[in-house]
DNA sequence: TTAATCTTGACAAAATATATCGGGTATTGT
DNA sequence: ACAATACCCGATATATTTTGTCAAGATTAA
C-alpha cells in the first residue's frame, strides 16, 4: 500500500505555489524546474488540481497558477483524491468498480469492517494535514 | 491507495483456516473452493505466508496448511506484510528501493513527514486488529 | 505404488503508473 | 495585427506492478 508519485508531485507542486507570495501566478515550468519534476507530467496533475478548484490557472504570457482558496483550506486529502481518486480506495469498492463479483461483499463481511476502520484513520489523518500546515512547518523549521 | 487483491485474499485464506477447528490441516483446493479463489495464485500467496512463519504446511495426502500460532497472535499486518511487503510503503523508501534520486529526500522533507505520521496510523491500526478479534466478530455477529 | 498435496520457478495477461508528444487556445506586450 | 508565452487536451508510448496460469518436482498417507 502506497501513494504513487503522481500524490508526492501534487503535492510539491501545491506546496511550490503556496510557499510564494501570492502576487503573480507560478507557471508549470518554473515549478517542474524548482522541483525537479518533469514538466509534461505534473502539468496534467495540474490540470486535475483546477477542475478540482484547488487551483486556478490563467492563459497566456504571465500566466501560470495560483491557490484557488486559503492554504489552510487545502487539505492533503484534498490533493491526493484530485489527482489519485479516494485517497484509501476499499478493495470491495474496487471489484464494484471493475465489475468483478466480490464473494464475500455482504455487508456483514469481517474484512470490509476491517476496511472501513482503515479508511477512516487514514481519511482522518489526511484531512487534519493541510497546505497551511505543512508551510508553517516548513517555516519553523520543527518538522 | 489501496491495498491489493492479494492482502485481502491472503487473509481470507487465514482466516478460513483458523475458522476450522484445527484438527487436521485445510487444504488449497478446499480453501479456494470456499473462497471462490483462484487456487494456483492462492497457492504462492500461502507459500509467502508459510515462508513469514505465519502457517504450517504439511505435504502428501492429508496434507495442508495449520496456523502457525495462536490466531490473537496473528495480526492483520502481519499478513499483509507477508505477501505486500510493508503494509504502507512510504514514497521516499520506494524511491531508494528504485534506485530512483528523490530530490527533497533530505530528514527535514516536509512530506516525509506526512507520510511517517501516516505510516504510523496505518500500522498501529492494522496491529491491533488480529485474526483472533475477526474471528470473534464474525462469530457474535456484531460486525 | 499410487494418489493427494505442497514447492518452486517460469511464464503470460491485464491493469496501472509514469511519462511524452503534438496540436490547439487564450493572453500579454509590442 | 502579430509574436511570444503559457495553459489545455487528447492520444500515444513505456515501465512497472498485479493478477493469474502452468509445468515439473518433492513428500506423505494409505
Amino acid at each position: 500500500m502506497r501513494i504513487t508519485t503522481q500524490g508526492d508531485y501534487a503535492l510539491r507542486c501545491v506546496l511550490n505555489i503556496a510557499a510564494k507570495d501570492g502576487s503573480q501566478p507560478v507557471c508549470i515550468g518554473v515549478i517542474a524546474d524548482e522541483e525537479k519534476l518533469p514538466v509534461d507530467y505534473i502539468e496534467q496533475l495540474l490540470s486535475k488540481l483546477r477542475r478540482k478548484g484547488l487551483v486556478k490557472s490563467l492563459r497566456g504570457v504571465k500566466g501560470g497558477y495560483i491557490l484557488a482558496r486559503d492554504p489552510s483550506k487545502i487539505t492533503v486529502k484534498d490533493v491526493l483524491e484530485a489527482v489519485e481518486g479516494e485517497a484509501f480506495e476499499m478493495i470491495c469498492e474496487r471489484f464494484r468498480n471493475l465489475k468483478k463479483k466480490c464473494k464475500s461483499a455482504s455487508t456483514d463481511c469481517v474484512l470490509r469492517v476491517v476496511w472501513m476502520g482503515l479508511k477512516k484513520r487514514i481519511d482522518e489523518y489526511l484531512e487534519a494535514e493541510t497546505i497551511g500546515s505543512l508551510l508553517a512547518r516548513a517555516g519553523t523549521g520543527s518538522a
